[in-house]
DNA sequence: CGATTATTTAGATTGTTGTCTAATTATCTC
DNA sequence: GAGATAATTAGACAACAATCTAAATAATCG
């Protein structure tokens, strides 16, 4: 996992606003779409940015291609956000 | 504390790196540098925008300023990076 | 005050990101 | 297969970010 892609991804309010609604459970790109001001293809390009970092997870059914929460990645991305923070991390910067 | 600057100080390595480094106490300007294959403008830069965040904090001593990690952000951070990811957000969208 | 050291600010350059319109792919239904 | 719908990809463009060199500010010390 790149933190380096998780920390851009989540630089994007549209991004978080992604994360937050599908926190209540999968949606499908164009419910997603409904919910911002912005054409498709604009957020096309933050479910890419969000996919990449790993952060979601996608489906296709049908026409619709449905969006999750990869809930996975959540412990490992706290954990190491929290080491960031901590004077006790034995590795160095090794994962910086 | 905006979170958007957080995020977008953090998805820098080179930030992290400093962090990192003031996780073991404060530091001086100078030491900092000294760790990065950076001149010292461009770490000066990335000072700023950690101090912009609110995540380090600085004051002179002489010629030399040190910084600090500002800790009293980080259990802010977390929670707010907690809540982004939970599903039982009684306040909906407000805080992206 | 003048020289030296520590650090930041200014300005330029190059690469990256967010957004759009137009075009394309994929699927469904008749 | 043709038309309609859902979504992505391609390409352009403006705004932003990371880095550098050169110049400026701040403090120390003789």
């Amino acid at each position: 996992m790149a933190l380096n892609q998780v920390f851009k991804a989540l630089s994007d309010p549209t991004r978080r606003g992604i994360i937050r609604l599908l926190g209540h459970g999968e949606r499908t790109a164009g419910e997603l779409s409904a919910s911002f001001d912005m054409t498709k293809p604009s957020m096309s390009h933050h479910f890419a940015v969000l996919k990449e970092a790993d952060l979601v997870t996608s489906r296709r059914d049908g026409q619709q291609i449905y969006y999750s929460l990869n809930t996975t990645v959540l412990e490992d991305v706290m954990t190491r956000i929290w080491d960031l923070f901590g004077s006790d991390n034995p590795k160095g910067n090794s994962i910086l």
